[in-house]
DNA sequence: ACACTTTGTGCACACGTGTGCAGAGATCGA
DNA sequence: TCGATCTCTGCACACGTGTGCACAAAGTGT
């Protein structure tokens, strides 16, 4: 009868073969699979036998039509092999994975138009909700993105640029401040900031939360201490260098800690350090910020503000879930975490 | 008409609701959307503006039933932070999405039964074909796994231990043989061989390399640089451990040079040669093998064998789609790849 | 013995899409 | 002018599942 057909379809039966089999109704066996009261012990246990008998398993494909629901998330990231996404979607497997749902996956690689493409094709598959992380998507697919009739959720950027989406994203402010914080419970008092000024909103919330913890021990702000890099000097060179570069000034300032922007820069100020022999943290401390894998590789390892990926990815499905039952949005803003290693300690003096 | 429907799923259109609005029958739609030449060229223009002003999206779900074929792949992980699988996963992504699939992801931790579990709800959902990587099943799961009626392609894993699946796995053998090569290019005559007892296989497959190219090279084969610490020998120890506390028996041996059965036990032989004051690479070169993320933050960075793993997912994907068409499964071995780093230099004497 | 309730089952439709086949209408040839 | 051919469209069914409703059979009460 499956002649022809390729080897792994054949054998593939449905509610209708089984109720063929057991001698009833599909709709009977639909509702004693289910264990519907409507029918009797005796048909039930017949019907479930013969189920197991023919090897039967339910097509969620049949299913999610019908129910016009399809049980499954889509997760747009811009890569693949990053760690910082790679935490966000296991957030998301775990949470998806307790309510029941499966998980799409694709890389838009920060291009805007794939990005676009990838969330058109869940649409098409009407997955239930999409968490899309790091979007590029710019105004000029407002109008492509008002088609979308799914729930769409941002993680790591705010809600503000893209009005009607919802957004999970973390509290860079509080977390500077938990690094900051940090310095000053050690004894330093002389702390600098090395911030960089093409990360507009991102480098502004760092900056007040340093300036927020240091007003907050009465501790004096010297204006030269928070070196913000403008974005014109630059340029095309890589947080690294950057940090290598503008770190002895700090130093010649005389400050004792430095809080870096992320973990890129700190390893440039550490760089910088080592080359005009200050010993790091003997002489001075240095925290970071994102807890890239590195900052574990480091010698020494770095002590830095870590964002609660996880708590992201889970956090997204939570506020989709809440979606999908009606309820109204919420945007969620997670608290970060201080990831304490070998780069900070008391100062010398 | 649509009251008390979520927002969200307010005004879907399917070609019913179009075949409505441009008087037709949902036939000639379907037909005209996909460029049949059934349709008058009028009729076809028509429906088309007519799909597109209401924003219609095509059901992939509705196609996926009637085609009886859903269009997508299973990817199942042990983990989703590894950067070995999360490089995988890139090579399936970008596959799978030049073939039009969409891809499902979940991790299965390591439990067995969770991973079965997860390629049953693959089967459920009808996805195309599943590809595992690093599989924990055992016979014990036989039964079960006899059921699945899709094709599944193992990654990382050899064939035989699973009959019934195709593989894709890489040359181990040929890895060896590489790293050897190298040191042997590089002017070093007293190589030695630091292995694993407890990876069996692997550590069989990498020892025969290392033998055949000192063979090769007419190179004298002395028991004693090849040390394969014992499975009893090493308890609970982790690999790094190994690494450091064999080290210093080979290096009293005399090699200039030393291949290690993986990047873990590279670093233990570093730590080792560091606490023995002798220089790498100056005084020993050390290979290793995976290129897990360590290997270049360490200083000297790791010369190391690197698994061609984006190619892997490409290849499994490649192998499941042959498997669909109806061609013969087929095993692929590929081939590692050198990556050159600062551990090797050629031999002081 | 008859009406009424309870229990169990099947019919028929819905979900959205694709397609074989029949047939209506137009066009063509003689 | 009439039959034959061609062009286009719709009917009806399929894919697999779930469910409202009708209805048959059994049980209950008077």
């Amino acid at each position: 009868m499956s002649q022809g057909r390729p080897h792994h379809l054949e054998g593939r039966s449905s509610i209708k073969d089984i109720a063929q089999a057991a001698g009833v109704s599909h709709s009977t066996v639909s509702r004693a699979l289910h264990d519907s009261a409507l029918i009797s012990h005796a048909t039930r246990e017949r019907v479930k036998a013969m189920a197991a008998e023919m090897g039967y398993i339910p097509n969620a494909v049949a299913r999610s039509l019908q129910a016009q629901r399809s049980g499954t998330v889509g997760l747009v990231l811009t890569s693949l092999t990053d760690p910082f996404f790679a935490d966000v979607m296991a957030g998301v497997d775990e949470s998806a994975g307790k309510a029941g749902l499966s998980m799409f996956v694709a890389a838009s690689h920060n291009e805007p138009e794939r990005e676009m493409e990838i969330i058109e094709t869940f649409h098409r598959r009407r997955v239930d909700g999409i968490i899309v992380a790091a979007s590029r998507l710019t105004s000029r697919y407002h109008d492509r993105l008002a088609r979308i009739r799914v729930p769409i959720v941002l993680v790591n950027q705010h809600a503000e640029d893209s009005p009607g989406f919802h957004a999970v994203a973390f509290d860079e402010k509080a977390g500077a401040h938990l690094a900051v914080r940090h310095l000053v419970t050690l004894g330093h008092r002389r702390i600098g900031y090395l911030g960089l000024g093409n990360r507009q909103r991102s480098n502004a919330l760092r900056l007040e939360g340093y300036q927020d913890a240091l007003a907050e021990a009465a501790l004096s702000l010297d204006p030269a201490w928070a070196r913000v890099i403008a974005e014109t000097e630059i340029g095309t060179q890589d947080d690294t260098d950057v940090g290598e570069r503008a770190m002895p000034a700090l130093l010649e300032g005389g400050v004792t800690a430095v809080f870096c922007y992320n973990d890129r820069v700190a390893v440039g100020a550490l760089l910088a350090c080592r080359g005009l022999g200050a010993e790091v943290p003997r002489q001075v401390s240095l925290v970071g910020f994102d807890d890239l894998e590195l900052a574990r590789w480091l010698s020494p390892p770095l002590t830095t503000v870590q964002q609660p990926r996880l708590a992201m990815g889970s956090a997204a499905v939570g506020v989709m879930l809440d979606l999908l039952e009606g309820q109204e949005g919420r945007d969620v803003l997670l608290s970060p975490v201080l990831v304490r290693r070998a780069s900070t300690a008391p100062p010398s003096a």
